[in-house]
DNA sequence: TCTGGGGTCCTAGGACCC
DNA sequence: TCTGGGGTCCTAGGACCC
């Protein structure tokens, strides 16, 4: 067990990298949307100090936004992954255990020796991360993961802490514990805190001080780990080597509702063949697969949800094979009447693609279609996305999300992003 | 009036995370 | 008019087995 770990957390990371190529947004508000101009995903802290709230719906907060002429970025997902695993790459030169939790966080090992002082140490990661990368980070350390989030949690609200704060033997550990409001507790969500409320339990030191017994009872073993870890044992390890992934989801919703069987066939088909690619490039094949068709859950229409799975026997990695699946479980849930604004693919029960080289039946059409489907992904890597395509695949359509009407070059005034969405949707 | 017991596997749903 | 997407883990309950 290491003696302390840190949490490296980057500031408001998807603002903070537009910020990297566009020195202008400094000191500006700025603030990241969701697909379909959706939601709020991101925000400065200048955005933030507008009140503006995370996720809020984009079409509910204009007015704000024009008003304090507020800088609105569609996601660059290709530029903010690549920050991060720049970010990623010096932490590791601070310590040999990094655990990157995801896109905008890490937790790392540190060893406590009077020659470096944690703090000094939180410090010149942040140092090195702003040098070299543009981004600034928050740096927590303390004796487990959940503690480390608290510290952190801290660093980035005091002025004082200059952006690192180290707990470790802290006389001022418990004075930061009863000043965290218990739902900003690692894993503490909403539904817990409103039970926690409930019983009086308020912050983060009262859930420390809570009985075992109560803790398992009223919030599972998860819970009582999360309780523990506040009083300083390590439930949580760090995870050095991400386990492969279990499932993979593609879907979204779409650019406006469809009512037809083959405008969903065509969503479908493109949600299959993104998931395929991704199971492919983790050498991954399927055991199964669940397609999902939903109505929009806000709008007063009449509501439908359908879903069907299926178990792929044989397993298998081939989007073609994963096409015809899905598209009979969409034939089985689809009904006619409905306005759909989302469809999604879920493939499951996930297994290494090297255990499944030989099928009983058909395995030389198998093998050559393995062989096609490689040849069909090198190709769409060099020529670029979908240059190679199934059947029914189709590029464009109602459902497809309204995307890159904001690319970050064109859209930082908020005239620009109404005279190019109107232009989307006028008949030209 | 009586209605085994314990183990395992699977799934749906609920909670959480970013 | 316009409300994101992709994950993980745990539990309860049913099916099935001996």
């Amino acid at each position: 067990m290491p003696e302390a770990i840190a949490l490296i957390d980057a500031n408001n990371f998807y603002a903070s990298c537009e910020r990297v190529f566009d020195a202008r947004l400094h000191g500006k508000p700025v603030i990241v949307l969701s697909n379909n101009d959706g939601n709020i995903i991101a925000r400065s802290q200048e955005a933030k100090a507008l009140g503006l709230p995370m996720g809020a719906p984009f079409f509910k907060v204009r007015e704000i936004i024009e008003r304090h002429g507020v800088e609105v970025f569609s996601s660059n997902y290709a530029l903010y992954g690549d920050l991060s695993s720049r970010m990623m790459d010096i932490l590791s030169d601070f310590s040999p255990e990094v655990e990157c939790y995801s896109i905008d966080e890490a937790f790392m090992s540190l060893i406590d020796s009077s020659r470096q002082p944690l703090d000094k140490i939180g410090r010149a990661i942040r140092a090195r991360v702003k040098k070299h990368i543009g981004i600034p980070v928050t740096v927590g350390i303390a004796e487990t993961k959940t503690l480390a989030k608290v510290a952190a949690y801290h660093a980035k609200r005091s002025e004082k802490t200059k952006g690192v704060l180290d707990l470790t033997r802290s006389p001022y550990q418990e004075l930061a514990l009863a000043r965290t409001p218990v739902e900003e507790v690692w894993g503490i969500g909403p539904q817990y805190s409103a039970l926690l409320t409930s019983h009086g339990i308020l912050s983060a030191l009262d859930l420390r001080n809570v009985p075992d017994d109560w803790a398992r009872t009223q919030l599972t073993v998860v819970g009582l780990r999360t309780v523990h870890e506040l009083r300083g044992i390590q439930c949580l390890p760090l995870d050095l080597s991400p386990s492969t992934r279990k499932t993979v989801t593609v879907s979204r919703s779409f650019g406006s509702t469809v009512e037809t069987l083959k405008e969903l066939r065509a969503a479908v088909a493109f949600y299959v063949t993104r998931a395929g690619e991704k199971l492919r490039r983790d050498r991954l094949a399927a055991g199964s697969l669940t397609v999902f068709i939903e109505t929009n859950r806000f709008s007063s229409e009449r509501q439908y949800n359908g879903a069907k799975t299926f178990q792929l026997s044989p397993m298998t990695d081939l989007t073609p094979e994963l096409i015809v699946v899905a598209l009979r479980g969409l034939e089985t849930i689809f009904r006619e009447g409905y306005k759909y604004k989302r469809a999604g693919v879920t493939l499951d029960n996930l297994a290494p693609a090297e255990t499944l080289t030989k099928r009983l039946w058909d395995n030389e059409a198998y093998e050559r279609m393995r062989e096609l489907m490689k040849v069909v992904d090198e190709i769409n890597a060099v020529f670029g996305r979908d240059t190679v395509r199934f059947g029914y695949f189709e590029r464009d359509g109602k459902w497809r999300t309204r995307f890159g009407k904001r690319s970050p070059r064109y859209t930082t005034r908020w005239e620009e992003i109404l005279r190019v969405g109107s232009t989307l949707s006028a008949p030209i």
